[in-house]
DNA sequence: CGCCGCACGGAAAACGTTTTAAATTCTGTG
DNA sequence: CACAGAATTTAAAACGTTTTCCGTGCGGCG
């Protein structure tokens, strides 16, 4: 029964804007024990009796009590922070925003918050990783766009920091990811093209820099080779060409002799700019050309029906993503940590 | 020359995560200063001498000396963190990642993170707001989509906590806001229109609920009543609605008799809905009928130059709302704090 | 010489948590 | 009834800052 020695209850008024949130020690005080046993207490250690345990906890959720960020980060070392490289390129429908919102949910029943680290700079953004490596801004990192050889990857790897990006590199050394089978995409957007009795196809590949454009120049070039068809591949454009330029680009092939009829489209913006290309030529969808594109929203569905689509849910891999890198953090073994979505046929279920 | 008394030297390992980061410490035991004296110098504090100041800042350059933000959070009660209330009706179109990069370009140089808080719930996302406030998440609210009495623009004024909305509120009290002129938006947009000889304007509003529905309405009904045109006013329909809900109506409704056959679009993906249904019904744009859009990213234009478009710097807007809430937590006066951004009649300068 | 004021610098406390090491109580046994 | 050992609980130190309150040393003034 030992009583407090300080005459205290000067109360120095403290910091004003967090004036009377509750801490462990509000919760020691209301209940009697050490400040020591609360913080045991609250995070279910195996050497507190199930009583107090349980009084602790009633008292905690009574006075909405929330540890202190700070104060956790600053004793543990541990931020509860992840942070999404976000790159320019994925301004345009949604793309971020999907998997931020796929992300958020996985994260939602953790600790963890979500903090976006714009990339302003040019080229990659590896500065950005070495200064969250550096300093420990976050205690995981999610990106997108990889290289076969993508620095930042390397980087990460040397670090042995915990990561999962969207898109595979080609290091020798295995990493988590989350990629959608954009070979199987390719392969199967093409060979409905030709199914539809397209006599030439054509597909705007990705930057060549980019992992996937191997992917899907690959599929791409498989069902070609399997029906036997002719087919182009223009190599002044790519993915992530203005929308007005490959606009331009369509409408010029399809006035030259022996054009494209089926276009693969592996983005939603480029089977926009196509169907007004081509439309410009007073060429109309479905009958004189067909197009497939890859749908990662409802745009294109609900606005242009008569393009076939083949679904990437962006939304569920962010939540992969954040799954696995929780399992990542956790310090599972890198070997399960990859996740191939397949392109499902079907229609999105929202 | 006091000598520190602590046999130390044990170099008990710390916590591996952060092995040799360079703290105060660090930079006092190289200095022989005191981490007092650091602290003030690196704070650029008047009683420190010009000469300790610069010598403690380059012994800081040159170890990549950054202050943790964890210590410097628990102990200030300042978190140096943005939130951004990510809304659902966001994801399209890039509106949530136009705005992060532009806040994040007002936010690069100086101590704050952008940390993005998603809203999961139906309603509005008053919760979140309460869950920030009551734990001091966060030393500013970044949030669009207001309504007139907005729920989170209550809670915040109640409690006196920075924000920076997109969008107005009709509360007595000021707030800080930046917000598109959406009346002079509608008033010239539907002007084209009658200019370009239309007989019937219509145009598809935002949500009742929304603040900004007011201005729409007004500005289209201004122009409307100067010309003495008509017009009409889907009641079944929002820019919220699917595309494919504004598609079939728009195809339904030019099927009927005396439809309208000018179209103001405050959202690219209704002028694109709006497009599709009617070369459904065999009409074309440009020549049966006419759309000016609001553009807020450069898909429209370049995609289908013929309809014409007024700008809207998202991008603009988020950095705008950025420097307002640096001003707003540094206390300056709200009522400067308010920016109605004027609609761009030229093209977006990227 | 004594004292004041000033410029500069430092010691120590605090922020709220986790963790180490130790103290206290409880149990059963000899 | 004492005591080992387990079962609980506690005190105190740390994490890296900022800040409050003091100590110097020094020049000048009476």
């Amino acid at each position: 029964m030992s009583r407090i020695e300080k005459p205290a209850d000067s109360e120095p008024a403290r910091n004003p804007s967090r004036a009377g949130k509750p801490t462990l020690k509000t919760i020691a005080e209301m209940t009697g024990l050490a400040i020591t046993t609360v913080s045991r207490a609250l995070g279910n250690a195996p050497q507190i009796s199930e009583n107090t345990r349980r009084r602790v906890h009633e008292v905690a959720a009574e006075i909405g009590y929330l540890p202190d960020r700070a104060a956790q980060r600053l004793k543990t070392g541990r931020t509860n922070v992840i942070s999404v490289l976000l790159d320019p390129h994925e301004e345009i429908l949604g793309f971020g925003t999907s998997i931020m919102h796929g992300l958020a949910r996985a994260l939602q029943t953790t600790p963890y918050h979500l903090i976006v680290t714009p990339n302003f700079l040019d080229g990659s953004n590896v500065d950005a990783v070495n200064y969250i490596i550096r300093n420990g801004m976050a205690d995981g990192l999610i990106f997108s766009r990889t290289e076969p050889f993508d620095p930042r990857v390397r980087l990460l790897l040397e670090n042995g920091f915990p990561f999962v990006t969207h898109g595979r590199t080609e290091f020798s050394t295995p990493h988590a990811f989350v990629d959608y089978d954009n070979y199987a995409f390719a392969y199967e957007a093409t060979k409905r093209l030709i199914v539809k009795g397209r006599r030439k196809v054509t597909i705007i590949l990705p930057p060549k820099r980019l992992t996937f454009h191997q992917h899907m120049l690959h599929g791409f070039m498989t069902a070609v080779r399997e029906a036997g068809i002719a087919y182009e591949i223009p190599d002044t454009l790519d993915l992530d060409s203005p929308a007005d330029m490959i606009r331009d680009y369509v409408r010029r092939r399809s006035g030259e002799p022996d054009p494209p009829d089926g276009f693969a489209c592996p983005g939603e913006v480029s089977a926009l700019a196509t169907i007004t290309g081509m439309s410009d030529q007073g060429l109309t969808l479905g009958a004189e050309y067909d197009i497939v594109a890859k749908q990662t929203s409802l745009l294109l569905s609900q606005i242009q029906p008569k393009v076939e689509t083949i679904y990437e849910d962006l939304k569920a891999a962010g939540e992969a993503m954040g799954q696995l890198l929780l399992q990542r953090i956790a310090g599972e073994p890198v070997e399960d940590l990859t996740i191939l979505q397949s392109p499902q046929f079907g229609f999105p279920t929202p």
